[in-house]
DNA sequence: CATGAATGAGTCTTCATTCAT
DNA sequence: CATGAATGAAGACTCATTCAT
């Protein structure tokens, strides 16, 4: 056992604090970069700048990411992923009811946004058309997280009894939710600044995304006699 | 006095060639930059290559914009411009009752999509995170749009004898529409090349829309009562 | 003598308008460059500003003036000109006496200064160190002035039955005395705006040039023992 | 103790050849740039063939100075101080005494300019009429090396026991000076090639000036009397 | 591993000049 | 002769990236 503890510590020991320094040093520069591209722009900030900010020299910048695109590359996809994780547990809170819709409207718009507008700013503007390769990610990204979210849209409608009207829906749905949230941060939160009617905006998204799902929804028990798109009225 | 109207058209007649000349000017270098900055991107394009397609000189573009910026500025202008105008069309011809979201989403995506994915590319992709300036006049740009279809929404609940939730919804639901409509774009059009599936999508997120749109309606007469936020059953 | 009348201006008349507008035009184009020269810098001035002043088109500028470098000396060659005939002027009046010195200081300074501080700038500032051209084309302006004053001054000389110490001296007298106007004109006037202490300038500058050549005099009739350079003292 | 040494140099002495190699880089450039500047003038150089001649990349140009013009404004402040630095030294040679005049000129024509033409071209033409930041800086350096000449005069004058017509006189006796070094340097040096005679333009401008420095100049114990013009004769 | 000076390809932009109308 | 749109060569400057110390 000591062997074992020794064969994991002893040389492993320095090279261990070397590896914590790494990711500290790691982190600190993509928090420079997330502030800086977050507050002045991509394009706009330089890598000394976030050297600076991070306290370490350029060439030290160089050495923990390939380039610029990289770090915005990195960015996006942490941020991508706190999303999700972030939405997975509210979707498990509400154990997958319609209720989740309401609950996530809230974290995210209440919570998240408010919080952390530089990722937001990144996530939705900055990342945004800036070159084939960071499109590339942005795509995979996005597709992760609408990937997510029809997983979940899917199983609300299980447990709501109901199918939807086509295999489509619950992609789109998906998408359209993104869609959603997406616009109303970079309308109401970037461009505008209205935190303060954040709570409703969060209420009422969540009543759309609730009235849109369901309008796509058909109930479960079919005498067949589907009808094919006979959505609504 | 056919003298007369000679003379009213002698000399005009010759500006207005020049006139249409340099019109066409303009527009060949705008078409020009429209499809190198849809297909290559904003940064990729360089101004030399724009002359080079429209077949003028660099110092000819700068005869006729101020610099990059405003080329790709005019551009998303002419883009918000259009969309407006061609949904203000079909506002028009549905009479703005509940069956305008199914026909704009069909003309939207299963149309104009479908016929200028570069304008799309240049409105939704090339025309975000590039400048402090293009951001702001894109700002512009959408609270345009997004007024508009807040208008329309509102036409249409007074259409139906109801009324919204709270002062907000109408714009909350024209915001939402956006999100929706660029987020479809991008996701199966610009990287997934899903043009076939062009008219589900178009069915299916009408009928998103209009659920969502009916979650925040409230019958007008109102015997008072409760309302707050009782929205969805 | 009618006859000659009408050959003189028969055909002649036209032509001789023409002749007329077209110094009128030349000099209204030579007018708006020298305040724009003066005003903004020969550099910061553009072609199209000085044809906007002047109420002309660039291709007007361009079949008066072979190019810019050309309105500039052009400017330069009749502020020297101007020059040169004021001093011939003033030492006419004042006889070549020992008083002209103060005479054309007074007249420069007070005077010429004042009333054209846009002439100044251009021939103590903007024409320096523009192009080869214009820098040869400076060089002989000021050779013919300093030309003109070395003559002046020999002239003064005899007026005073004296001669001066060596054959450099005229020219050297002359060459100081530019010297000295031009840099009382840029420090006092350009730089710093003393236009007030104008005729102080004049006044004890003319004292100053006074002294100065009085200690480059050696009397007339040397019994020769002349004494090298036994100057002051 | 020689550890201690040791430890103290260790460091230091690497960093202090950086800073010599730094310093060294700076000057390499600055040399570059003041011959090809005297050579061809400010306005054909380009940065391209300064980084050639210093042999190093244009953008270390650009890593030691801002831009072009800072380049010419570093040069001529530079010059200037030179010049400053040497005519102090001269005054206190002489003791400040009359003679004063003749070794700065001897010291300055036959010394300076003939050693350094580049320099004279870039004091007293290529920094001339640029750009209004360089015309600023330019100021600022004439308005320092007169401020030194005047306090030199005063303090000759006290040395003379006199004292001077006007409260101006010190003042624009130094112009003066300055203008008669440009001008004879500009005249004899730049534009004709008169190196030859130099000694005796030396000679004869400082007798010049002794001439106008004593115009100027009243006896100091006055048993008070006129005095107001009475200056020559 | 850290540093930061050095690099240099790449780009936008300017503006004097021309010439068809 | 006048016009002013068109030209395109020329140049300054940036900044991500590298590499010797």
């Amino acid at each position: 056992m000591t062997k074992v503890n020794n064969n994991d510590d002893a040389l492993p020991r320095r090279s261990m604090r070397r590896l914590r320094e790494k990711e500290n040093r790691c982190n600190t520069i993509l928090k420079a970069a997330e502030e800086l591209f977050g507050r002045k722009g991509y394009h706009s900030t330089g890598i000394e700048e976030i050297a600076d900010l991070a306290e370490v020299s350029t060439g030290s910048v160089y050495f923990y990411f390939k380039n610029k695109e990289e770090l915005l590359i990195k960015l996006m996809q942490e941020i991508g992923h706190d999303l999700r994780k972030f939405m997975g547990e509210e979707f498990q809170k509400t154990e997958f009811s319609l209720d989740s819709f309401r609950t996530i409207s809230y974290a995210f718009l209440g919570d998240f946004c408010l919080r952390h507008p530089e990722k937001i700013a990144i996530f939705f503007r900055e990342s945004v058309g800036q070159s084939v390769e960071v499109e590339e990610q942005r795509k995979q990204v996005f597709v992760k997280l609408t990937q997510d979210i029809k997983d979940a849209v899917i199983k609300i409608s299980e447990g709501q009894g109901k199918h939807f009207v086509t295999k489509l829906s619950p992609e789109l749905i998906a998408v359209c939710i993104v869609g959603i949230y997406e616009r109303i941060a970079c309308y109401y939160l970037l461009w505008q600044d209205r935190s303060a009617d954040v709570m409703q905006m969060a209420q009422e998204s969540a009543s759309f995304m609730l009235g849109g799902v369901n309008n796509l929804f058909v109930p479960d028990a079919p005498i067949s006699g589907k009808r094919g798109k006979g959505i609504n009225k």
